[in-house]
DNA sequence: ACAAGCAATGATAGGTCATCTCATTATGGG
DNA sequence: CCCATAATGAGATGACCTATCATTGCTTGT
């Protein structure tokens, strides 16, 4: 291997419910649903087909659940390429980035330092100082055929 | 310089109107008044706020300009760290990627071989096949006192 | 210049996604 | 058990964008 790069594929997720006790949050029914059936979406999600699973659950909760880990930085929220949002599981707890199938919409995670090397490269030629980026690559799975003959 | 970057602060922008003419577009003096308004801001603008400063043109003209250049590939959309999008005038014709001041918002393009070097060796390392990317860096410009100052 | 054909326009309705409001409900400590 | 308060959810609201369709106004042929 000549970079560091770690796909993130099988990581387990920390459970969400004890993201929700270290946040002085409570357990509550809607958000157990929410985490339990989070847990079972490593893929990319939007907000609204995960409101649409529960429908004993307001939308109101599923939107506010969702932003609850989202600031926990369990969950991490991307913008597609047509411009609306999909979340997914964060198994790295650092810094990463994502691929999105455009075909499945399967998200996964990397982390490789040759993207944090070119940010400082380009820091020194850039105006301004870099206070964040955003890398992510569209991909074609090849692996989702199941999926895509809907 | 050590690495091939090109900052494009300020590429003139070709006409936006002869984008019109070429596309087979007729020239009308509502896209007209909205090229000539996105001339004068080459910085980020939003569809929405464009259009609160042409109150004589309707809404639907407004998005539907900014969609003809955005096909026509004159300008670029990008999204924000918010989710929301921004536009800007495209002065590189080829592929490249944006800066954002989280500031003031302006937007900047650079291109830099070494982005494209970094795809190529990640799409070594990552399953699947790279389709397309999306890098931003979202950075504190230092020179916009006035317009933070609002 | 005039008419005709058709692209373009704009007022408004509608769609999507997300947040806000606030009366009601559920949680968890005492 | 009781209470303070966090959380919920139905629906309103809002941001942002697209669809509809009667009207307007380019552009071309004559």
């Amino acid at each position: 291997m000549s970079e560091s790069i770690s796909m993130a594929s099988e990581a387990p997720s920390p459970s969400l419910l004890e993201v929700l006790e270290s946040g002085g949050h409570r357990s509550t029914a809607p958000r157990r649903a929410i985490a339990s059936l989070l847990e079972k979406k490593q893929e990319g999600f939007s907000a609204d087909a995960l409101s649409d699973e529960l429908p004993s659950v307001g939308r109101a909760t599923v939107y506010r659940t969702i932003n609850l880990f989202l600031e926990a930085g369990a969950i991490c929220k991307l913008a597609t390429m047509n411009g609306s949002h999909i979340y997914s599981i964060c198994g790295v707890g650092h810094h990463h980035h994502h691929t999105v199938c455009v075909e499945c919409g399967a998200v996964d995670e990397f982390r490789a330092d040759a993207v944090e090397r070119l940010i400082s490269e380009l820091s020194a030629e850039i105006p301004g100082e870099i206070v964040s980026h955003r890398l992510e690559l569209f991909v074609n799975c090849h692996s989702c055929p199941e999926i895509a003959g809907g």
